[in-house]
DNA sequence: AACCAGGACGTGA
DNA sequence: TCACGTCATGGT
C-alpha cells in the first residue's frame, strides 16, 4: 500500500532527525552560524509561530529568496536586511530597488528577486492581515506553486503540502519512477493525510517537508549515499 | 574548477 | 501543454 509506505517514511524520518521546527526565522536567532537552524529560540515541536505579521512577512521573503538557492545564502541576505532594519514590510515598501538589490545580493538572482520582493511587499500590505487565497498568490509575478505553498503552509498555517526538487528526487528513487508533476504529487500526499485532524495535519505537513529537505541534503543527495540511508529497506532505487 | 543550491518566467514548437 | 534557456551568488 503506497499510502502506508509514505506514512512510514514520515515516521522514520521524524524519529531519525527529530522535529525540525520550521520555518527558520532569523529575528529570534542568536547568531548566524554556518547554516545551522537554531530553532528560532523556540523548542522544536513548538508550532506557536509565526505570531505576528512581521514574522509572516519574513517567512514569505525567505520563501522568495530561497528559490533555487541554498538557505545559507538566503541567511546572509536576510541578515543584511535585518541588521539594517529593512526586514519590515512598511520599510521595504519604500526602499529603492537598487538598494534592495545590493542587500540581497548573496542569495543570487538579485535582479529578479528584488523585483519579486517589491511586488510581493505591496501585495502583503494590501492584504491587511487577511489570509490570501492560493490563486491570488499564484497570480503574483515571481510566485509559483512551491513558493505559494511554502507561504501558505509556513506563514499562513494552511494545510498545503509543499513539493520541491528534493521531494521529487527522493520519491522518484523510492518508487523507482520519475515523479515530477507538482499537482499530482501534492494531491497524493495530501490524500495520504486527509483524515488527520487539525492541527495535526498542519504539523505533519510542516515537519514532513522539512524532514525531506534534511534527508536530501545529507543522504539522498544528487549523488546519493544509500549505504547509510535510513530508508533503504523501503526504497526501490536501483 | 565544474557542479550545485528548499524555482519561476519567457519563449518557441 | 512542454521542453529548454535564462537568471547569479558562493559552497564544496
Amino acid at each position: 500500500m503506497k499510502n502506508k509506505k509514505i506514512r512510514d517514511i514520515y515516521h522514520i524520518l521524524l524519529q531519525q532527525y527529530g522535529p525540525q521546527g520550521w520555518w527558520p526565522l532569523i529575528d529570534l536567532r542568536d547568531e548566524i552560524t554556518n547554516g545551522i537552524h537554531l530553532k528560532n529560540g523556540y523548542h522544536p515541536g513548538d508550532y506557536s509561530f509565526p505570531q505576528n505579521g512581521s514574522q509572516q512577512f519574513e517567512i514569505c521573503v525567505g520563501a522568495i529568496l530561497t528559490q533555487n538557492t541554498s538557505w545559507t545564502q538566503v541567511e546572509k541576505a536576510l541578515d543584511n536586511l535585518k541588521r539594517k532594519g529593512l526586514l519590515d514590510f512598511n520599510i521595504l515598501d519604500k526602499l529603492g530597488r537598487e538598494e534592495l538589490m545590493s542587500e540581497i545580493k548573496p542569495s543570487g538572482y538579485f535582479n529578479q528577486k528584488a523585483r519579486k520582493i517589491k511586488i510581493f511587499t505591496d501585495f502583503f500590505i494590501k492584504l491587511n492581515e487577511r489570509i490570501p487565497k492560493r490563486e491570488e498568490l499564484l497570480r503574483i509575478w515571481g510566485i509559483g506553486k512551491e513558493t505559494a505553498d511554502s507561504m501558505l503552509l509556513y506563514a499562513f498555517k494552511l494545510p498545503f503540502f509543499v513539493i520541491d526538487a528534493y521531494t521529487k528526487r527522493i520519491f522518484s528513487r523510492i518508487f523507482n519512477r520519475v515523479m515530477d508533476n507538482y499537482d499530482e504529487m501534492q494531491s497524493s500526499f495530501q490524500n495520504v493525510f486527509k483524515n488527520e485532524l487539525e492541527p495535526n495535519k498542519l504539523i505533519i505537513f510542516n515537519e514532513f517537508h522539512s524532514l525531506i529537505v534534511e534527508h536530501s541534503k545529507n543522504v539522498c543527495k544528487k549523488s546519493p549515499n544509500c549505504y547509510n540511508c535510513i530508508l533503504k529497506d523501503l526504497c526501490d532505487y536501483d
